[in-house]
RNA sequence: GGGGCUUUAGCCAAGUGGUAAGGCGUGGGUCUGCAACACCCUGAUCACCGGUUCAAAUCCGGUAGGCCCCUCCA
Protein backbone atom coordinates (compact mmCIF):
# COMPACT_ATOMS: atom_id res chain seq x y z
CA UNK A 1 0.00 0.00 0.00
CA UNK A 2 1.42 3.24 -0.71
CA UNK A 3 -0.42 6.64 0.72
CA UNK A 4 0.33 9.85 0.74
CA UNK A 5 1.81 11.02 4.52
CA UNK A 6 1.37 14.50 5.63
CA UNK A 7 3.88 14.09 7.85
CA UNK A 8 6.47 13.71 5.06
CA UNK A 9 4.24 15.27 2.36
CA UNK A 10 5.04 12.23 -0.46
CA UNK A 11 3.76 9.33 -1.24
CA UNK A 12 5.30 6.45 1.00
CA UNK A 13 5.01 2.67 1.35
CA UNK A 14 3.05 1.69 4.31
CA UNK A 15 4.71 -0.21 6.69
CA UNK A 16 3.36 -0.89 10.04
CA UNK A 17 5.53 -1.23 13.23
CA UNK A 18 4.54 -4.36 14.47
CA UNK A 19 4.60 -7.31 11.71
CA UNK A 20 0.76 -7.06 9.78
CA UNK A 21 -1.16 -5.41 12.57
CA UNK A 22 -2.18 -1.62 11.84
CA UNK A 23 -2.86 0.50 14.52
CA UNK A 24 -5.24 2.97 13.04
CA UNK A 25 -6.37 6.11 14.79
CA UNK A 26 -9.37 8.26 13.54
CA UNK A 27 -10.54 11.49 14.41
CA UNK A 28 -14.17 11.18 15.32
CA UNK A 29 -17.49 13.44 15.09
CA UNK A 30 -18.13 16.14 17.68
CA UNK A 31 -21.84 15.27 18.67
CA UNK A 32 -23.40 18.53 19.13
CA UNK A 33 -25.58 18.46 15.52
CA UNK A 34 -26.11 15.80 12.55
CA UNK A 35 -23.28 15.59 10.86
CA UNK A 36 -23.13 16.49 7.13
CA UNK A 37 -22.38 14.74 4.11
CA UNK A 38 -18.97 16.78 3.58
CA UNK A 39 -18.33 15.34 7.22
CA UNK A 40 -18.41 11.83 6.32
CA UNK A 41 -16.94 12.33 2.84
CA UNK A 42 -13.92 11.96 5.59
CA UNK A 43 -15.08 8.69 7.18
CA UNK A 44 -16.07 7.16 3.89
CA UNK A 45 -12.30 7.46 2.94
CA UNK A 46 -11.16 6.29 6.00
CA UNK A 47 -13.38 3.36 4.96
CA UNK A 48 -12.23 2.89 1.95
CA UNK A 49 -8.50 2.69 3.83
CA UNK A 50 -9.28 0.40 7.09
CA UNK A 51 -10.78 -2.24 4.19
CA UNK A 52 -8.41 -1.73 1.77
CA UNK A 53 -6.29 -2.34 4.21
CA UNK A 54 -7.51 -6.00 5.17
CA UNK A 55 -7.87 -6.45 1.81
CA UNK A 56 -4.21 -6.40 1.12
CA UNK A 57 -3.86 -8.92 4.04
CA UNK A 58 -3.23 -6.68 6.78
CA UNK A 59 -5.49 -6.86 10.55
CA UNK A 60 -6.68 -3.62 11.04
CA UNK A 61 -7.54 -2.43 14.32
CA UNK A 62 -9.17 1.11 14.03
CA UNK A 63 -10.42 3.57 17.18
CA UNK A 64 -12.36 6.11 17.01
CA UNK A 65 -13.47 9.00 19.44
CA UNK A 66 -16.62 10.70 20.50
CA UNK A 67 -16.14 13.76 21.11
CA UNK A 68 -18.83 14.88 23.33
CA UNK A 69 -17.26 17.47 25.55
CA UNK A 70 -17.97 20.68 24.28
CA UNK A 71 -14.77 22.54 23.38
CA UNK A 72 -14.30 26.40 21.87
CA UNK A 73 -17.06 27.56 19.71
CA UNK A 74 -19.79 27.29 17.79
CA UNK A 75 -19.01 27.37 13.64
CA UNK A 76 -20.24 31.09 13.65
CA UNK A 77 -17.88 31.60 16.53
CA UNK A 78 -19.28 33.40 18.51
CA UNK A 79 -18.10 31.99 21.81
CA UNK A 80 -20.66 29.40 23.07
CA UNK A 81 -20.04 26.09 23.93
CA UNK A 82 -20.91 23.34 20.84
CA UNK A 83 -22.49 20.98 23.66
CA UNK A 84 -24.09 23.90 25.17
CA UNK A 85 -26.08 25.56 21.96
CA UNK A 86 -27.27 22.41 20.59
CA UNK A 87 -28.36 21.67 23.93
CA UNK A 88 -30.49 24.80 24.80
CA UNK A 89 -31.09 24.33 20.64
CA UNK A 90 -33.25 21.71 21.20
CA UNK A 91 -34.00 21.84 24.94
CA UNK A 92 -31.75 18.79 26.29
CA UNK A 93 -29.31 18.23 28.50
CA UNK A 94 -25.70 18.10 26.90
CA UNK A 95 -25.69 14.43 27.64
CA UNK A 96 -28.84 13.34 25.59
CA UNK A 97 -27.53 15.80 22.76
CA UNK A 98 -24.34 13.87 23.03
CA UNK A 99 -26.37 10.36 23.09
CA UNK A 100 -29.02 11.67 20.45
CA UNK A 101 -26.36 12.73 17.77
CA UNK A 102 -23.86 9.90 18.65
CA UNK A 103 -26.70 7.50 17.40
CA UNK A 104 -27.40 9.31 14.55
CA UNK A 105 -24.02 9.63 13.42
CA UNK A 106 -24.13 5.58 13.93
CA UNK A 107 -26.61 5.24 11.54
CA UNK A 108 -25.20 7.88 8.42
CA UNK A 109 -22.66 5.57 9.06
CA UNK A 110 -24.48 2.63 8.42
CA UNK A 111 -26.24 3.36 5.80
CA UNK A 112 -23.28 4.61 3.70
CA UNK A 113 -21.64 1.19 4.52
CA UNK A 114 -18.68 2.64 6.59
CA UNK A 115 -18.13 -0.21 8.76
CA UNK A 116 -17.89 1.05 12.67
CA UNK A 117 -14.50 1.44 14.30
CA UNK A 118 -13.91 -1.65 15.93
CA UNK A 119 -13.40 0.69 18.78
CA UNK A 120 -15.63 4.10 20.16
CA UNK A 121 -14.36 6.03 23.06
CA UNK A 122 -16.22 8.86 24.50
CA UNK A 123 -14.25 11.52 24.77
CA UNK A 124 -16.16 11.87 29.01
CA UNK A 125 -15.11 8.63 29.53
CA UNK A 126 -11.22 8.86 29.52
CA UNK A 127 -10.93 12.09 31.90
CA UNK A 128 -8.48 10.28 33.98
CA UNK A 129 -6.01 9.37 31.62
CA UNK A 130 -5.63 12.81 30.25
CA UNK A 131 -5.38 14.13 33.97
CA UNK A 132 -2.32 11.50 34.28
CA UNK A 133 -0.87 12.70 31.04
CA UNK A 134 -1.25 16.12 31.73
CA UNK A 135 0.50 15.73 35.33
CA UNK A 136 3.79 13.95 33.64
CA UNK A 137 3.97 16.83 30.95
CA UNK A 138 4.01 19.38 33.59
CA UNK A 139 6.51 17.44 35.60
CA UNK A 140 8.82 17.13 32.97
CA UNK A 141 8.21 20.87 32.07
CA UNK A 142 6.49 20.52 28.77
CA UNK A 143 3.71 22.05 29.77
CA UNK A 144 2.73 24.97 32.81
CA UNK A 145 -0.23 26.46 34.86
CA UNK A 146 -0.99 30.28 33.98
CA UNK A 147 -3.68 32.08 34.94
CA UNK A 148 -5.83 28.59 36.37
CA UNK A 149 -5.76 27.19 33.27
CA UNK A 150 -2.67 24.19 31.61
CA UNK A 151 -1.12 25.01 28.99
CA UNK A 152 1.81 23.19 26.45
CA UNK A 153 4.80 24.88 25.89
CA UNK A 154 5.11 24.27 21.81
CA UNK A 155 8.54 25.93 22.51
CA UNK A 156 9.83 22.60 24.06
CA UNK A 157 8.01 20.78 21.32
CA UNK A 158 9.97 18.97 18.89
CA UNK A 159 9.74 19.72 14.98
CA UNK A 160 5.98 21.68 16.30
CA UNK A 161 5.77 22.69 12.75
CA UNK A 162 6.84 19.78 10.46
CA UNK A 163 3.00 18.26 9.91
CA UNK A 164 1.49 21.66 9.30
CA UNK A 165 4.22 22.75 7.19
CA UNK A 166 4.29 26.37 8.37
CA UNK A 167 6.80 28.22 10.91
CA UNK A 168 6.10 30.55 14.05
CA UNK A 169 7.05 33.66 12.11
CA UNK A 170 4.24 33.28 9.62
CA UNK A 171 1.33 32.22 11.54
CA UNK A 172 -0.62 35.55 12.23
CA UNK A 173 -2.00 35.48 15.25
CA UNK A 174 -6.00 36.03 15.52
CA UNK A 175 -6.21 36.20 11.97
CA UNK A 176 -9.91 36.13 12.70
CA UNK A 177 -11.34 38.91 14.23
CA UNK A 178 -13.66 36.88 16.69
CA UNK A 179 -10.35 35.16 18.20
CA UNK A 180 -9.01 37.03 20.83
CA UNK A 181 -5.00 36.71 22.13
CA UNK A 182 -4.65 34.73 25.19
CA UNK A 183 -2.02 36.69 27.61
CA UNK A 184 -1.58 33.53 29.92
CA UNK A 185 0.32 31.75 27.29
CA UNK A 186 3.99 31.81 26.98
CA UNK A 187 4.29 31.19 23.55
CA UNK A 188 1.30 32.70 20.75
CA UNK A 189 0.68 28.92 19.59
CA UNK A 190 0.75 27.33 23.24
CA UNK A 191 -2.25 25.81 23.48
CA UNK A 192 -4.99 24.90 26.27
CA UNK A 193 -4.47 21.11 27.80
CA UNK A 194 -6.94 21.42 30.47
CA UNK A 195 -9.35 24.52 31.40
CA UNK A 196 -10.32 25.69 35.20
CA UNK A 197 -11.52 28.88 33.77
CA UNK A 198 -14.93 28.26 31.43
CA UNK A 199 -15.01 30.54 28.39
CA UNK A 200 -18.73 29.45 28.91
CA UNK A 201 -20.99 30.34 31.40
CA UNK A 202 -22.14 27.35 33.28
CA UNK A 203 -20.48 24.57 31.68
CA UNK A 204 -22.28 21.86 32.61
CA UNK A 205 -19.23 19.02 31.91
CA UNK A 206 -16.99 19.55 34.26
CA UNK A 207 -14.42 17.11 36.35
CA UNK A 208 -12.42 17.78 39.04
CA UNK A 209 -8.34 17.68 38.39
CA UNK A 210 -5.07 18.65 40.37
CA UNK A 211 -5.47 22.14 38.90
CA UNK A 212 -9.26 22.72 40.03
CA UNK A 213 -12.76 21.76 38.61
CA UNK A 214 -12.67 22.21 34.80
CA UNK A 215 -12.25 20.22 31.90
CA UNK A 216 -10.03 19.40 28.92
CA UNK A 217 -8.41 20.32 26.36
CA UNK A 218 -9.87 19.62 23.02
CA UNK A 219 -6.80 18.36 21.65
CA UNK A 220 -5.69 16.41 24.63
CA UNK A 221 -8.67 13.99 24.24
CA UNK A 222 -7.34 12.01 20.73
CA UNK A 223 -3.97 11.67 22.32
CA UNK A 224 -5.57 10.27 25.35
CA UNK A 225 -7.52 7.58 23.99
CA UNK A 226 -5.00 6.80 21.40
CA UNK A 227 -2.29 6.15 24.23
CA UNK A 228 -5.26 3.64 26.10
CA UNK A 229 -6.02 1.64 23.23
CA UNK A 230 -2.66 1.21 21.16
CA UNK A 231 0.26 2.43 23.94
CA UNK A 232 3.30 3.82 22.56
CA UNK A 233 2.89 3.50 18.91
CA UNK A 234 0.68 4.36 16.58
CA UNK A 235 0.53 3.20 12.83
CA UNK A 236 -1.41 5.66 11.15
CA UNK A 237 -3.86 8.67 11.88
CA UNK A 238 -6.54 10.31 9.63
CA UNK A 239 -9.24 13.08 9.69
CA UNK A 240 -10.07 15.85 7.58
CA UNK A 241 -7.47 18.08 6.21
CA UNK A 242 -8.72 20.76 8.66
CA UNK A 243 -7.25 18.50 11.16
CA UNK A 244 -3.36 19.30 10.22
CA UNK A 245 -3.14 22.30 12.08
CA UNK A 246 -3.76 23.10 14.57
CA UNK A 247 -5.80 19.84 16.44
CA UNK A 248 -3.37 17.10 14.82
CA UNK A 249 -0.14 19.27 14.99
CA UNK A 250 -0.60 19.16 19.08
CA UNK A 251 -1.45 15.98 19.38
CA UNK A 252 1.97 15.25 18.11
CA UNK A 253 3.36 17.44 20.59
CA UNK A 254 1.54 16.11 23.11
CA UNK A 255 1.89 12.38 22.77
CA UNK A 256 5.63 13.05 22.00
CA UNK A 257 5.81 15.00 24.73
CA UNK A 258 4.62 12.35 27.96
CA UNK A 259 6.03 9.38 25.79
CA UNK A 260 9.49 10.58 25.26
CA UNK A 261 9.61 9.37 21.63
CA UNK A 262 8.71 9.32 18.03
CA UNK A 263 4.73 8.60 17.98
CA UNK A 264 3.16 8.04 14.68
CA UNK A 265 4.23 7.45 11.10
CA UNK A 266 1.54 8.11 8.78
CA UNK A 267 -0.73 10.99 9.18
CA UNK A 268 -3.29 10.70 6.26
CA UNK A 269 -5.93 13.47 5.52
CA UNK A 270 -9.29 13.77 3.36
CA UNK A 271 -10.12 16.63 1.56
CA UNK A 272 -13.14 18.59 1.78
CA UNK A 273 -16.48 18.72 0.09
CA UNK A 274 -17.43 21.77 -1.49
CA UNK A 275 -20.64 23.44 -2.66
CA UNK A 276 -20.56 25.59 -5.48
CA UNK A 277 -19.92 28.49 -2.81
CA UNK A 278 -17.04 27.12 -1.39
CA UNK A 279 -17.19 25.21 1.86
CA UNK A 280 -19.37 23.37 3.10
CA UNK A 281 -20.75 24.33 6.86
CA UNK A 282 -23.30 23.61 9.25
CA UNK A 283 -24.13 27.04 9.17
CA UNK A 284 -23.95 28.50 5.46
CA UNK A 285 -26.29 27.21 3.00
CA UNK A 286 -28.27 24.19 2.78
CA UNK A 287 -27.44 21.28 5.64
CA UNK A 288 -27.48 18.79 3.70
CA UNK A 289 -27.74 15.68 5.80
CA UNK A 290 -28.02 11.95 4.36
CA UNK A 291 -31.36 12.08 5.26
CA UNK A 292 -31.96 14.78 3.11
CA UNK A 293 -30.69 13.52 0.35
CA UNK A 294 -33.17 10.33 0.83
CA UNK A 295 -36.01 12.54 1.18
CA UNK A 296 -34.73 14.11 -2.24
CA UNK A 297 -34.89 10.52 -3.97
CA UNK A 298 -31.17 9.35 -3.62
CA UNK A 299 -29.64 6.65 -1.67
CA UNK A 300 -27.10 7.14 1.02
CA UNK A 301 -24.85 5.05 -1.56
CA UNK A 302 -25.36 7.32 -4.56
CA UNK A 303 -23.51 9.49 -2.21
CA UNK A 304 -20.66 6.83 -1.53
CA UNK A 305 -20.35 6.24 -5.14
CA UNK A 306 -20.15 9.94 -5.28
CA UNK A 307 -17.02 10.07 -3.31
CA UNK A 308 -15.25 7.32 -4.52
CA UNK A 309 -15.31 8.59 -8.70
CA UNK A 310 -13.02 10.96 -6.91
CA UNK A 311 -9.95 10.86 -5.49
CA UNK A 312 -10.07 11.63 -1.39
CA UNK A 313 -6.95 14.11 -1.45
CA UNK A 314 -9.09 16.63 -4.22
CA UNK A 315 -11.74 19.27 -3.11
CA UNK A 316 -15.05 17.43 -4.47
CA UNK A 317 -18.03 20.19 -5.35
CA UNK A 318 -21.35 18.96 -4.83
CA UNK A 319 -24.00 19.69 -6.91
CA UNK A 320 -26.95 17.58 -7.49
CA UNK A 321 -26.26 18.24 -11.68
CA UNK A 322 -23.25 15.47 -10.62
CA UNK A 323 -25.22 13.32 -8.36
CA UNK A 324 -27.90 12.49 -10.96
CA UNK A 325 -25.00 11.42 -12.71
CA UNK A 326 -23.74 9.28 -10.20
CA UNK A 327 -27.26 7.89 -8.88
CA UNK A 328 -27.91 6.73 -12.52
CA UNK A 329 -24.66 5.65 -13.16
CA UNK A 330 -25.04 2.94 -10.02
CA UNK A 331 -28.12 2.02 -10.95
CA UNK A 332 -27.06 1.28 -14.88
CA UNK A 333 -23.88 -0.57 -13.05
CA UNK A 334 -26.07 -2.50 -10.57
CA UNK A 335 -28.51 -3.44 -13.30
CA UNK A 336 -25.29 -4.99 -15.21
CA UNK A 337 -23.90 -6.80 -12.17
CA UNK A 338 -27.66 -8.08 -11.66
CA UNK A 339 -27.71 -9.88 -15.15
CA UNK A 340 -24.61 -11.91 -14.49
CA UNK A 341 -25.83 -15.11 -14.03
CA UNK A 342 -23.98 -18.19 -11.92
CA UNK A 343 -22.79 -19.92 -15.12
CA UNK A 344 -19.80 -20.62 -16.96
CA UNK A 345 -16.16 -21.73 -15.71
CA UNK A 346 -14.33 -20.07 -12.91
CA UNK A 347 -10.80 -19.13 -14.69
CA UNK A 348 -8.20 -18.59 -11.74
CA UNK A 349 -6.23 -16.73 -14.11
CA UNK A 350 -8.12 -14.30 -15.46
CA UNK A 351 -9.35 -13.43 -11.23
CA UNK A 352 -5.98 -12.91 -10.61
CA UNK A 353 -4.86 -10.61 -13.66
CA UNK A 354 -7.71 -8.26 -11.96
CA UNK A 355 -7.39 -8.65 -8.63
CA UNK A 356 -4.05 -7.53 -9.40
CA UNK A 357 -4.91 -4.60 -11.10
CA UNK A 358 -7.68 -3.93 -8.75
CA UNK A 359 -5.25 -4.07 -5.69
CA UNK A 360 -2.54 -1.49 -7.34
CA UNK A 361 -5.16 1.01 -7.94
CA UNK A 362 -6.38 0.61 -4.16
CA UNK A 363 -2.37 0.66 -3.24
CA UNK A 364 -1.57 3.72 -5.77
CA UNK A 365 -3.02 5.99 -2.71
CA UNK A 366 -6.30 4.74 -2.79
CA UNK A 367 -6.73 5.57 -6.67
CA UNK A 368 -11.23 5.12 -5.94
CA UNK A 369 -12.10 6.12 -9.31
CA UNK A 370 -9.32 3.31 -11.21
CA UNK A 371 -10.75 0.63 -8.88
CA UNK A 372 -14.22 1.70 -9.96
CA UNK A 373 -12.78 1.40 -14.08
CA UNK A 374 -11.35 -1.85 -12.79
CA UNK A 375 -15.30 -3.13 -12.30
CA UNK A 376 -15.78 -1.39 -15.99
CA UNK A 377 -13.07 -3.43 -17.56
CA UNK A 378 -14.24 -6.87 -15.78
CA UNK A 379 -18.00 -6.29 -16.78
CA UNK A 380 -17.10 -5.50 -20.31
CA UNK A 381 -14.82 -8.00 -20.81
CA UNK A 382 -15.96 -10.87 -23.72
CA UNK A 383 -13.44 -13.64 -22.37
CA UNK A 384 -14.74 -14.18 -19.13
CA UNK A 385 -17.46 -15.99 -18.24
CA UNK A 386 -20.39 -14.52 -15.80
CA UNK A 387 -19.32 -16.78 -12.75
CA UNK A 388 -15.65 -15.36 -12.87
CA UNK A 389 -16.66 -11.86 -13.38
CA UNK A 390 -19.29 -12.77 -10.32
CA UNK A 391 -16.36 -13.92 -8.34
CA UNK A 392 -14.61 -10.65 -9.39
CA UNK A 393 -16.76 -8.12 -8.41
CA UNK A 394 -17.81 -9.60 -5.36
CA UNK A 395 -14.31 -9.62 -4.34
CA UNK A 396 -14.31 -5.87 -5.37
CA UNK A 397 -16.93 -4.87 -3.24
CA UNK A 398 -15.77 -6.37 0.26
CA UNK A 399 -13.56 -2.27 -0.36
CA UNK A 400 -16.37 -0.26 -2.39
CA UNK A 401 -18.89 -1.47 -0.23
CA UNK A 402 -21.52 0.01 -3.13
CA UNK A 403 -23.97 -3.61 -2.22
CA UNK A 404 -23.80 -4.08 -6.02
CA UNK A 405 -25.32 -7.71 -5.54
CA UNK A 406 -28.39 -6.37 -3.25
CA UNK A 407 -31.58 -6.14 -4.94
CA UNK A 408 -33.00 -2.59 -3.65
CA UNK A 409 -36.07 -4.10 -1.70
CA UNK A 410 -39.12 -2.46 -2.84
CA UNK A 411 -41.38 -3.04 0.74
CA UNK A 412 -44.86 -3.41 -1.05
CA UNK A 413 -47.32 -5.86 -0.23
CA UNK A 414 -48.36 -9.24 -1.44
CA UNK A 415 -51.88 -7.40 -2.15
CA UNK A 416 -50.09 -4.92 -4.50
CA UNK A 417 -47.88 -7.46 -5.86
CA UNK A 418 -50.14 -9.39 -7.13
CA UNK A 419 -52.49 -7.06 -8.21
CA UNK A 420 -49.49 -5.76 -10.49
CA UNK A 421 -49.05 -8.98 -11.90
CA UNK A 422 -52.38 -9.53 -12.52
CA UNK A 423 -52.01 -6.63 -14.39
CA UNK A 424 -48.78 -7.48 -16.25
CA UNK A 425 -50.62 -10.40 -17.63
CA UNK A 426 -53.73 -8.56 -18.36
CA UNK A 427 -51.50 -6.43 -20.99
CA UNK A 428 -49.60 -9.08 -22.10
CA UNK A 429 -52.87 -10.99 -23.28
CA UNK A 430 -54.06 -7.40 -25.21
CA UNK A 431 -50.19 -7.47 -26.74
CA UNK A 432 -50.70 -10.51 -27.84
CA UNK A 433 -54.28 -9.49 -29.14
CA UNK A 434 -52.80 -6.47 -30.92
CA UNK A 435 -54.93 -3.97 -28.53
CA UNK A 436 -52.08 -2.11 -27.93
CA UNK A 437 -54.79 0.51 -26.44
CA UNK A 438 -55.88 -1.11 -23.94
CA UNK A 439 -51.86 -2.02 -23.10
CA UNK A 440 -50.21 0.80 -23.28
CA UNK A 441 -53.66 2.60 -20.96
CA UNK A 442 -52.71 -0.32 -18.43
CA UNK A 443 -48.68 0.43 -18.39
CA UNK A 444 -49.97 4.23 -18.11
CA UNK A 445 -52.47 3.76 -15.01
CA UNK A 446 -49.93 1.87 -13.64
CA UNK A 447 -47.36 4.43 -14.30
CA UNK A 448 -49.38 6.86 -12.50
CA UNK A 449 -49.52 4.87 -9.17
CA UNK A 450 -45.66 4.64 -9.21
CA UNK A 451 -44.88 1.78 -11.03
CA UNK A 452 -42.79 1.03 -14.03
CA UNK A 453 -43.55 -1.73 -16.07
CA UNK A 454 -40.32 -2.86 -17.67
CA UNK A 455 -40.12 -5.36 -20.67
CA UNK A 456 -37.33 -7.72 -21.18
CA UNK A 457 -37.09 -10.54 -23.28
CA UNK A 458 -37.41 -12.78 -20.47
CA UNK A 459 -40.45 -11.00 -19.74
CA UNK A 460 -42.18 -7.94 -18.11
CA UNK A 461 -40.64 -6.60 -14.61
CA UNK A 462 -41.88 -3.86 -12.47
CA UNK A 463 -40.24 -1.06 -10.55
CA UNK A 464 -41.31 1.62 -7.67
CA UNK A 465 -40.52 4.71 -8.57
C1' G B 1 0.46 39.43 5.37
C1' G B 2 2.19 34.06 5.24
C1' G B 3 1.47 29.00 3.46
C1' G B 4 -0.61 25.02 0.56
C1' C B 5 -3.53 22.82 -3.25
C1' U B 6 -5.79 22.99 -7.98
C1' U B 7 -7.01 23.99 -13.63
C1' U B 8 -7.82 17.33 -18.56
C1' A B 9 -14.18 16.88 -23.48
C1' G B 10 -21.30 19.56 -21.69
C1' C B 11 -20.48 17.27 -16.46
C1' C B 12 -17.63 13.89 -12.86
C1' A B 13 -12.82 12.13 -13.52
C1' A B 14 -7.90 8.60 -14.25
C1' G B 15 -3.30 9.40 -15.95
C1' U B 16 4.13 12.23 -13.05
C1' G B 17 8.21 11.81 -19.95
C1' G B 18 6.79 8.24 -25.26
C1' U B 19 1.50 11.07 -28.98
C1' A B 20 -5.13 11.16 -23.66
C1' A B 21 -8.69 5.24 -18.83
C1' G B 22 -13.59 5.00 -17.16
C1' G B 23 -18.46 6.90 -16.06
C1' C B 24 -22.77 10.32 -16.77
C1' G B 25 -25.07 13.20 -20.40
C1' U B 26 -25.72 14.27 -25.77
C1' G B 27 -26.34 12.60 -30.85
C1' G B 28 -26.93 8.31 -34.21
C1' G B 29 -28.14 3.11 -34.70
C1' U B 30 -30.01 -2.11 -33.32
C1' C B 31 -34.01 -4.31 -30.72
C1' U B 32 -39.40 -3.31 -29.62
C1' G B 33 -46.44 -2.71 -31.84
C1' C B 34 -44.80 2.12 -29.52
C1' A B 35 -42.01 3.91 -25.36
C1' A B 36 -38.65 2.56 -21.64
C1' C B 37 -34.69 -1.05 -20.69
C1' A B 38 -30.52 -3.31 -22.93
C1' C B 39 -26.73 -3.36 -26.61
C1' C B 40 -23.45 -0.93 -30.50
C1' C B 41 -21.28 3.59 -32.39
C1' U B 42 -20.23 8.80 -31.17
C1' G B 43 -16.36 13.47 -28.33
C1' A B 44 -10.19 16.65 -26.09
C1' U B 45 -4.62 20.54 -30.15
C1' C B 46 -4.83 18.27 -21.42
C1' A B 47 -6.07 27.13 -18.72
C1' C B 48 -2.28 30.40 -21.19
C1' C B 49 3.05 31.80 -22.28
C1' G B 50 8.08 30.36 -22.26
C1' G B 51 12.03 26.67 -21.05
C1' U B 52 14.46 21.61 -20.50
C1' U B 53 14.20 17.04 -23.64
C1' C B 54 14.81 13.02 -29.39
C1' A B 55 9.97 13.14 -26.86
C1' A B 56 5.72 16.89 -21.83
C1' A B 57 -1.03 16.73 -19.83
C1' U B 58 3.17 14.83 -17.12
C1' C B 59 9.62 18.28 -15.29
C1' C B 60 11.15 23.85 -14.54
C1' G B 61 9.80 29.24 -14.64
C1' G B 62 6.03 32.84 -15.34
C1' U B 63 0.74 34.62 -16.19
C1' A B 64 -4.48 34.06 -15.27
C1' G B 65 -8.69 31.62 -12.83
C1' G B 66 -10.59 28.52 -8.72
C1' C B 67 -10.26 26.40 -3.72
C1' C B 68 -8.36 25.88 1.19
C1' C B 69 -5.49 26.79 5.78
C1' C B 70 -3.17 30.39 9.49
C1' U B 71 -5.97 28.10 16.91
C1' C B 72 -14.64 26.13 15.55
C1' C B 73 -14.61 22.76 11.61
C1' A B 74 -14.47 16.36 8.42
Amino acid sequence: MKIYNTLTKRIEEFIPNEGNTVKMYTCGPTVYHYAHIGNLRTYIFEDILEKGLSYLGYEVIRAMNITDVGHLTSDSDTGEDKMAKGARREGKSVYEIADFYTEAFLNDMKLLNIKVPSIIEKASDNIDIYIKMIQKMIDEDYAYLSNGNVYFDISKAKDYYQLSGKNADDLKIGVRDTVEEDKSKRNPADFVLWFTLSKFENQIMKWDSPWGVGYPGWHIECSGISYKIFGDYLDIHCGGVDNIFPHHTNEIAQSEAYLGHKWCNYWCHGAHLNDESGKMSKSNGEFLTVSLLEQKGYSPLDYRFFCLNSHYRNPLVFTYDSLDGTRNALKKLKARVHSLLDEGEFDEEAFQKYKKQFSDALSSDLNTSLMITVVYDVLKDKSLSDKTKKTLIEDFDQVLSLDLFVEEKSEIDSSLEQMIMDKIEERKVAKMNKNFQLADQIRDDLLKQGIKLIDTREGTTYEII
